[in-house]
DNA sequence: GCGTAACATTACAGCCATTGGAACCTTTGG
DNA sequence: CCAAAGGTTCCAATGGCTGTAATGTTACGC
């Protein structure tokens, strides 16, 4: 497939996805004749993995390096999955941290009254959660 | 307080805060003679305000939003109530799509078997999962 | 009172990860 | 055959910082 569905099918914007392409984070798989990138299932499936990624939080670096557990056959399995085993420690951390803001949010959006009176719960809260 | 104090209370870097006082994001109450950037607790309180909204992933152009309806004390809160509501939906589905993220990493990581083979499951992983 | 270290100032450059636009080429369908 | 839709390259600009240089100010020990 072309760049255009390739980037539909990964969720990410075509410019982003011949971007990724010039910096070598997924190179597509060929090039047609007319020199357009020609996409296969698991340059997608790499594009939608770096999609998640980033979204995370993960630079462009780190995607590479959690790309390069896929690609580099000739490293150790035992390596791959330390590597992998960290950054999973990492998502976790993050998610956790993620969750939690989440639930404050949602708490003061639950106690907002939303009339129109100007003392909104919400700001107060936002104001009085300045320790961290 | 000096701009490097209202940082360290904010959580900020100084250059951030320093920053967001340049692009009039949060200003300094005052100057002093010497023309230091002078930060009184309210705008502590702004900068931690801004610090966990840009965690959340609101744009500074967002914060300033949220900003005005902070310093407008005409605001309604139904106003406030609907920004942070729409912002906790982005949020969840965010949320969501880390979770994936972090479950592909962590069924890799499981069926990796970790030793000397450098044909590991991970390396496998993609090709399979590219449907998110 | 003086030195000096730790802080502050501005201005400007650079960075990362995109994103927009111009100018052009290729494929597809009526 | 021609236009629309989508591809190409290249270069410029954006957002949100962050580093660096050259310089000014303040606090503290001597």
């Amino acid at each position: 497939m072309k760049v255009g569905e390739a980037a539909t099918r990964a969720g990410l914007p075509t410019k982003t996805v011949r971007y990724y392409a010039d910096i070598g984070l997924v190179k597509p798989e060929a090039r047609s004749q007319a020199g357009y990138r020609m996409y296969g299932p698991t340059e997608v499936g790499k594009l939608a993995f770096v999609r998640r990624a980033r979204a995370f939080g993960f630079s462009v670096a780190e995607c590479r390096e959690l790309l390069g557990l896929y690609e580099d056959k000739s490293r150790s399995s035992r390596d791959v999955k330390a590597i992998a085993q960290a950054r999973l420690h990492e998502i976790d951390a993050r998610l956790a941290e993620m969750a939690k803001l989440r639930d404050e949010l949602s708490h003061l959006v639950h106690a907002c009254h939303g009339d129109e009176r100007p003392d909104c719960p919400i700001l107060d809260g936002l104001e009085a959660g300045n320790k961290g």
